[in-house]
RNA sequence: GCGAGUGUGCUGGAAUAGGCAGACAGGCACGUUUGAGGGGCGUGUGUCCAUGACGUACGAGUUCAAGUCUCGUCACUCGCACCA
C-alpha cells in the first residue's frame, strides 16, 4: 500500500491546477453559466484565519459540483484591499500601504491557493489598483451627474481613534464597527450618496430574490418603511409645523406636541419663546450625549415646555403645549410629534413624568392612566367626535380623507434609511474625483482624467482638525477647474472601503476592459450572480450598498439585471475552541497553514463541511478533525481493494444510487455536513464487503472530489481512469433504483412497537395488515380484545389500535 | 422593549407533507495487534427498579402516532433599538 503523502499529493495537484488553468472560465458565452461568488478578503496582515475558507470551501464544493454537471463555472477572488488596518500598519511601521497591501496579498493567495479552491486566478481584481478604481471613481462620477452624489453640511458620527467619519450603518451600539472607539457627533462637509432615493427599490427587490430569510428581514428593518399620514399643526403665533404620524387614527388624544431639539423652527422662533434661554441649555445637553446615551437614558424622559408657543389641535382647535425633548430624533419624519399618551408608551412615560393629561381614544384596553394602550389594532375609536365608534383602521382612513379634504395634512412614507455618508478623512482610499472652485462650486473631473491616482506622500497619519491627510499635500490639491480653467482645489476626502466592494462582481465579468468597467456581453452572460455567499455582518452595509449601486447602474442601462444576486446565503462563525469569537486577544485563533501542515488541505475542507449546520456558529475542535483525517485515510485505503467486476453490486446498487442523490441534493441546500455523513455511511457499507468494483471506486471519488479534489485526483490517477477528474460527468441516479425492493416495518399496537417484519416495499395496506396481524407477538397482543383501528403507512409501519 | 431564530446523549450534530429518536463523527471504556503512537482493528456507550418502561428545555393540548403541530413558561443566540 502507498502512504497517502498528503503533503505531496495536495502541491503536485495544485500545481496541475495552476498550470493548465483548469479551473478558468471561458469565454464561451454558449454554454450554460454558473457563477459562484464569496465576499473577497480584506487582506489583513494576520492573514487567513480557518473562519474565511468555511464560506470559500462551500461555493468552491458548489462550483465544483456544477463544472462536473457541463456548466461554465466562474468563481473567482479578489481583494478589498483599501482600509484602516492597512494604513495604520504602515503609519506605525513607515511602509507605504501599497507595499504592505503587497505582502499582504501575497501571503493570503499562498494561503488559498493551498487549499485547493478551484478560484479562476486570471479575473483577480484588487480595489487599490488604478485601473479598477478608475471604474470606482467612473461609477461616482455618474452618481453625482444623476444628482445622487451631494456634498451636505451636516452633524455626522465621528470615530475618535479612526479620526474619521463613519456612515450609520458602520456605527453599531454608539461605537466604531472597526475598532470600538468612542464615537461622537462632529458638523462637517460630506459627500454624501442618496440611498434612501432606492429605499422603494431596494425594499421591494427582495421580492424578487432568493435570499435567505434572515437577511431580507434584516435589510427590511433597516431601511424601516413605514406608511403614515404628515399633519400640519398651527400655533398660537401664527406659523405652522409638520409631524409625521402611523396613527392619525388617534389625532384627537394629541395632548401635546414634541419637537427635537434640533428642530430649526426653534432658532425662528427665539424671540417667541419666553424660556429660549432654558431651550438652548437643553439643546447644548442633548448635544453632548452620543447617541448611545441617549438610548441608555430611554427610560427616564426629559424635556423643556416651551412658554409663549403652543400648537393647536387640527382636529379639535384645542391649544396644546409644545415640549422639546432629546427622544425625539431630528433625522426622522419631521423631526416633531403629536404625543399621544394614552396609546404610546414613550409619549405616556413623557405624559405622567410631567403631569399631562391622557385621553384614551381607543377603547378595549386596560385603565390608560396606569399604562399605555398600543397595542390596540382591534379597539374602537372614543372620545374622538366624527370617528367615534369606527375601528382603528376605518378611522385612520376617514381621518386621512378629512385632513387632505381640509389640506392639513397627505399620506406619507417614512423611512429609517438614510443617506449614506461617503466621505473618509483618511489617505488609503480611492479619491473622490471632485474639484472645487470658488466661482462654479464642485466640478465632477472629466472622465479622460479617470483614474484620478492616489498621490505618493511621506506622512499620511491622520489629523486632529478633520481634515484628509490629502489636504497637506498642496501642490496635489492646487489644480485648475475642469469648468472655468481658474484656479481650483481638490477633494481631499477619499472613499470609504465600501466603495470598491459595492460593483467588484461586475469587474470579474471582464477584468482587463480598459474601455469600460465590463462588456456589455460579459454582463449579460454572467448576470445575475447565480450563489453569493458571505457575512451576515455585511448584511446592511456592503450587501445593501452594492444592491444601490446595482440598481442606479441597470437604471443608467450599464448592467443587465435590476438585482445584482440571484441567490444570497450566510455562514455561520467558527469559533475558538472554547466557544468563543476568534481573536488574537483571547489566543484561540487557529491558522489555517498548521492545519494544512498536520493533516492537509482535503482533510481541512472535509472538516470545516462537516462540523455541523452551515449557518449556525461552530466550536473548532482540534480532536474532531482527526475523524475527517480517518475517514480520507480510508478513502485512501479503498485503493487496494478494487476489483473485477462492473457496474454497482446488486446489494449496494439501492445505496449508491440513494449517496449519489443525496450528495447531490445536499450540495445545493448547502448541507454539507450530510453529504458527507451519507458518504461515510457508503464507505462503511462497503468496506463490510471488502471489496470495491472499479466502477463504485469512480463513482465515489467523483462523490468526494468537490469535498476533498487533491485525493481524488490523485486516486483517479492511480486507478488509471481516463484524463482528469475534473474533467469528467457528476454521477446521476435513477429515482426507480433509490428504494429498495423490500422493506423493514415495524407493527404497533397502540402505538409501542411489538414486532418488525420485512416486506415488500409495494405491498397494499391490507396485505401488509393482514400479515401483520399473522405475527405470533401480535396474535398474543390482540387475541381477545376489540380492534378500533387499523393502519399502514407504506414502508413504514402497521399501526393496530385496540382496546 | 420590538423582530427573527434556537433548545435533542459526555461533545459536534442527524431525523419536519407528524410514522422505529440519537444517523454520521468526536470522546470515553474494554478488548486486540509485542512496530508504544496524536497508530490500526473490534466491541460497547441515552436513563431506569430492565422479558419492560421512560426519554428530544419545562408545563398543558390535538392525534392511532408528536423532537416535528397548537397554547403557555423558561433559557440562550442574533438583529434593531426612543423610527412616532
Amino acid at each position: 500500500m502507498i502512504n497517502y503523502d498528503y503533503s505531496a499529493i495536495e502541491k503536485k495537484w495544485q500545481k496541475i491546477w495552476d498550470d493548465n488553468d483548469t479551473f478558468a472560465a471561458k469565454n464561451d458565452y454558449s454554454l450554460p453559466k454558473f457563477y459562484g461568488l464569496v465576499e473577497f478578503p480584506y487582506p489583513s496582515g494576520q492573514g487567513l484565519h480557518v473562519g474565511h475558507p468555511r464560506s470559500y470551501t462551500a461555493i468552491d464544493i458548489v462550483c465544483r459540483k456544477k463544472r462536473l454537471q457541463g456548466y461554465n463555472v466562474l468563481y473567482p477572488m479578489g481583494w478589498d484591499a483599501f482600509g484602516l488596518p492597512t494604513e495604520n500598519f504602515a503609519i506605525k511601521n513607515h511602509i507605504h500601504p501599497s507595499i504592505v497591501t503587497e505582502n499582504n496579498i501575497a501571503n493570503f493567495k499562498r494561503q488559498l491557493k493551498s487549499l485547493g479552491f478551484s478560484f479562476d486566478w486570471n479575473r483577480e481584481v484588487n480595489t487599490t489598483d488604478p485601473s479598477y478604481y478608475k471604474w470606482t471613481q467612473w461609477i461616482f462620477l455618474q452618481l453625482f451627474k444623476k444628482g445622487l452624489a451631494y456634498k451636505s453640511q451636516m452633524a455626522v458620527n465621528w470615530c475618535t481613534s479612526c479620526k474619521c467619519v463613519l456612515a450609520n450603518e458602520e456605527v453599531v451600539n454608539g461605537v466604531c464597527e472597526r475598532c470600538g472607539s468612542e464615537v461622537v457627533q462632529k458638523e462637517k462637509s460630506q459627500w454624501m450618496l442618496k440611498i434612501t432615493d432606492y429605499a422603494e427599490k431596494l425594499l421591494d427587490g427582495l421580492e424578487d430574490v432568493d435570499f435567505i430569510e434572515r437577511v431580507k428581514t434584516q435589510q427590511r428593518n433597516w431601511i424601516g418603511r413605514s406608511y403614515g399620514t404628515q399633519v400640519t399643526f398651527s400655533t398660537n403665533i401664527g406659523d405652522t409645523f409638520e409631524i409625521f404620524t402611523t396613527r392619525a387614527d388617534t389625532l384627537f388624544g394629541a395632548t401635546y406636541m414634541v419637537m427635537s431639539p434640533e428642530h430649526p423652527l426653534l432658532e425662528k422662533w427665539a424671540d417667541k419663546i419666553e424660556n429660549y434661554d432654558e431651550v438652548l441649555a437643553y439643546k447644548v445637553e442633548a448635544a453632548k450625549k452620543s447617541d448611545f446615551e441617549r438610548t441608555e437614558l430611554s427610560k427616564d424622559k426629559s424635556g423643556v415646555k416651551l412658554s409663549g408657543v403652543t400648537a393647536i389641535n387640527p382636529v379639535n382647535n384645542t391649544e396644546i403645549p409644545i415640549f422639546i425633548s432629546d427622544y425625539v430624533l431630528i433625522s426622522y419624519g419631521t423631526g416633531a410629534i403629536m404625543a399621544v399618551p394614552a396609546h404610546d408608551t414613550r409619549d405616556w412615560d413623557f405624559a405622567k413624568k410631567f403631569g399631562l393629561p391622557i385621553i384614551e381614544v381607543v377603547k378595549g384596553g386596560e385603565d390608560v392612566q396606569k399604562a399605555a394602550y398600543t397595542d390596540c389594532n382591534d379597539g374602537v375609536l372614543v372620545n374622538s367626535d366624527f370617528l367615534n365608534g369606527l375601528s382603528v383602521e376605518d378611522a385612520k382612513k376617514k381621518i386621512q380623507e378629512w385632513l387632505c379634504e381640509k389640506g392639513l395634512g397627505f399620506v406619507k412614507t417614512n423611512y429609517k434609511l438614510r443617506d449614506w455618508v461617503f466621505s473618509r478623512q483618511r489617505y488609503w482610499g480611492e479619491p473622490i474625483p471632485m474639484v472645487y472652485c470658488e466661482k462654479c462650486g464642485y466640478v465632477p473631473l472629466d472622465e479622460s482624467e479617470l483614474p484620478l491616482m492616489l498621490p505618493n506622500v511621506d506622512s499620511y497619519e491622520p489629523t486632529d482638525n478633520g481634515e484628509s491627510p490629502l489636504a497637506k499635500i498642496t501642490d496635489w490639491v492646487n489644480t485648475t477647474c475642469p469648468h472655468c480653467h481658474g484656479p481650483a482645489k481638490r477633494e481631499t476626502d477619499t472613499m470609504p472601503q465600501w466603495a470598491g466592494s459595492s460593483w467588484y462582481f461586475l469587474r470579474y465579468c471582464d477584468p482587463h476592459n480598459d474601455k469600460e468597467l465590463a462588456s456589455k456581453e460579459a454582463l449579460e452572460y454572467w448576470s445575475p450572480i447565480d450563489w453569493y455567499n458571505g457575512g451576515m455582518e455585511h448584511t446592511t452595509l456592503h450587501l445593501l450598498y452594492s444592491r444601490f449601486w446595482h440598481k442606479f447602474l441597470y437604471d443608467i442601462g450599464v448592467v443587465p439585471t435590476a438585482e445584482p444576486y440571484a441567490k444570497r446565503t450566510s455562514h455561520g462563525m467558527i469559533l475558538g475552541e472554547n466557544g468563543e469569537k476568534m481573536s488574537k486577544s483571547r489566543g484561540n485563533v487557529v491558522n489555517p497553514d498548521e492545519i494544512i501542515d498536520n493533516y492537509g488541505a482535503d482533510t481541512m475542507r472535509v472538516y470545516e463541511m462537516f462540523i455541523g449546520d452551515f449557518e449556525k456558529a461552530a466550536p473548532w475542535s482540534q480532536s474532531s478533525i482527526k475523524g475527517s483525517k480517518r475517514f480520507l485515510d480510508k478513502v485512501w485505503g479503498l485503493f487496494d481493494i478494487i476489483s473485477d467486476g462492473e457496474g454497482y453490486r446488486k446489494e449496494l446498487e439501492t445505496e449508491f444510487h440513494r449517496t449519489i442523490k443525496k450528495v447531490t441534493e445536499d450540495i445545493e441546500g448547502l448541507k454539507m455536513n450530510t453529504a458527507i455523513a451519507a458518504l461515510m455511511s457508503l464507505y462503511n457499507t462497503i468496506q463490510a464487503t471488502g471489496k470495491i468494483t472499479r466502477d463504485e471506486f469512480k463513482t465515489f471519488i467523483i462523490l468526494l472530489n468537490p469535498f476533498a479534489p487533491h485525493i481524488t485526483e490523485e486516486l483517479w490517477t492511480m486507478a488509471g481512469f481516463d484524463g482528469m477528474l475534473n474533467e469528467t460527468k457528476w454521477p446521476t441516479y435513477d429515482e426507480a433504483k433509490c428504494i429498495d425492493a423490500t422493506v423493514e416495518i415495524v407493527v404497533q399496537i397502540n402505538g409501542k412497537i411489538r414486532a418488525r417484519l420485512n416486506v415488500d416495499a409495494n405491498i397494499s395496506a391490507p396485505d401488509a395488515i393482514a400479515l401483520a396481524k399473522s405475527e405470533e407477538a401480535i396474535v398474543a397482543e390482540i387475541s381477545g380484545k376489540n380492534i378500533v383501528k387499523e393502519l399502514y403507512v407504506p414502508k413504514k409501519l402497521v399501526n393496530i389500535v385496540v382496546k
